[in-house]
DNA sequence: TAAATAATGATTATCATTCTCACTTTATCG
DNA sequence: CGATAAAGTGAGAATGATAATCATTATTTA
């Protein structure tokens, strides 16, 4: 059985989400989220781009209420199980945390790690169709292509 | 650690390679490897599924001539950058590498971390689409589901 | 309201990865 | 060839992101 969301913040959150996987992902709101978890995703809502725990926890030291370290780090592998954050390794071994409606398809350059959005993307089909013949619970997915980019192909001579 | 067997000569390899970005490939491969980058490229062939660097280090120690640790590091960044060698973060941070002939589509569990490769993959195409209408040279892909297992699911209630 | 459960924060511990630097090997070129 | 430059290597220390600990506080549950 489910659980309307009430809170605006799951509403106006819910505005995000659409078509199929939007089931799974509801099924997880039933779930409160605590006062960090909700603080973490609205601060994930209102940033362009993503941002690294670290930088997350900085933030919060700003305000006059601060977010411990360690808080910081068990919301975002929470808010990932139930859906809503996804989280990405850049080649210089940090990670980066999105909400899962954000860009989720790269072009990686493996010598200066720049990471490029890519548009298009061919695989949200699939990804529907993989999540009804598995038994597994897709949130989101990523597409990488790792290579070089012009400037570091040029600059390392080939 | 997930991925199936896979051939491992060279020769063999070329065979996997193809299109555009065989060319590519190809003009890294004129490039020597250094004797520690031969070991080890020789022994992620042979090796079943993916190494961390610390496995590769240690698997070198029980060996007559050891390799150092900074130079397994080094040898496997020089290896991505020459396109023969792909890095893979796992959810709980540690990087696995394998060869870029290998399997790299997974379905990753955020709970426990399982990842269970993905035969079918619809990108191929698009990645050699995408080699050609854009200056980023693409050694390869990694296309990532994540969610959760059906384990993990059930263990978590929901 | 009281007891049980979960979340938090300050701190410490961990450990994969990178850095440093002295040394060795390999490449370049007159 | 030899000399010199350039690149690679190894041992160990430093780095730094993340996880673990544990006492305390907040939140659910009955």
């Amino acid at each position: 059985m489910l659980h309307p969301p009430k809170s605006k913040t799951l509403n106006k959150f819910l505005q995000f989400l659409s078509g199929a996987t939007l089931m799974t992902r509801l099924s997880h709101l039933k779930v409160r989220l605590t006062h960090s978890q909700r603080q973490i995703y609205t601060l994930l809502s209102q940033t362009d781009g993503a941002m690294t725990a670290q930088a997350i926890y900085q933030r919060f030291q700003t305000q006059q209420k601060s977010m411990g370290l360690a808080t910081v780090y068990r919301a975002l592998r929470t808010l990932q199980i139930k859906g809503l954050v996804q989280a990405r390794a850049q080649p210089n071994g940090e990670w980066v945390y999105t909400l899962t409606t954000e860009d989720r398809h790269y072009l990686t350059c493996l010598n200066c790690g720049a990471s490029i959005p890519v548009e298009e993307c061919p695989v949200h089909a699939f990804e529907e169709k993989l999540a009804q013949t598995s038994q597994f619970q897709v949130f989101y997915h990523t597409l990488e292509f790792f290579g070089l980019c012009a400037p570091c192909t040029q600059r390392l001579g080939s």
